[in-house]
DNA sequence: ACAACATATGAACAAATGCTCATATGTCTT
DNA sequence: AAGACATATGAGCATTTGTTCATATGTTGT
């Protein structure tokens, strides 16, 4: 092994195998900021739970209050309210208030656009 | 109150609140299966995790080989192997074998679309 | 067959997550 | 103002998840 190729993998830094240098350095250049790509974990985190799924696919059909899908779930009050505050934190539902009841809808489109998507894949 | 008022509130077996039966079953019958919701969310969980959204949007770039990945994104070999045995599960991504070296790809152009919908939504 | 390389896998452990229980906040009725 | 009702919130706990470490599997060259 010359001189030139022995320094090269030792600049690796000892990371594994052999240069990958030329791929990951292009690739590297096309990818989104660090912090973008940590959000976009975070939103799809999101999705990654039956209970706010369902909760999603109800509103949905129909505005809802949260008494209404307690009882549709069949769950605790509580364990819905906190996961309403998960889905309105990441700007996906709405809600208005109408006296002591609160309905939540569906904030935007996307909801419904990334789910049809989701459910492409899985049908498959 | 009178007699079928009560009834009904009892029939609501303790759960919160006033009478959501009328909404609750009509968007209960649009509802898809409970097992297909859960994999939808298991789908969506591969998405929930910043390390394998940079394997996938390293791969939508180019087929890339473990090493590459490896030193893209600065990790152990092992955990970059261990989630790409996720997305290898999920069959998000697809491989072939070259020698010693496994190249991995995206599987088809969900993946795509979905991360392209989720970045619209986070930038907003 | 053996050594070197590339990738995969299992166990263990820390961090994150979702639920429950108790209680708080906000609204209406009387 | 007080009680009933609808929803929200905080702490605690059990489960899940992602990483690391050590080691296994598979491939090539000698």
């Amino acid at each position: 092994m010359d001189d030139t190729k022995r320094l090269m993998e030792e600049a690796l830094d000892g990371e594994a195998g052999h240069d990958h240098t030329e791929a990951v350095r292009r690739v590297s250049a096309q990818l989104p900021e660090e912090d973008i790509l940590y959000d976009l974990a975070d939103f799809f985190r999101i999705f990654a739970d039956s209970t706010r799924i369902k909760i999603l696919y109800a509103l949905y059909e129909s505005e809802l209050c949260v008494g209404a899908i307690t009882q549709l779930l069949g769950m605790t009050q509580s364990a819905v309210s906190h996961q309403l505050r998960a889905l309105k934190q990441s700007k996906l539902v709405k809600y208005r208030r109408e006296g002591k009841t609160i309905f939540y809808s569906l904030a935007d489109e996307h909801v419904v656009t990334i789910l049809a998507q989701g459910m492409e894949h899985i049908e498959e």
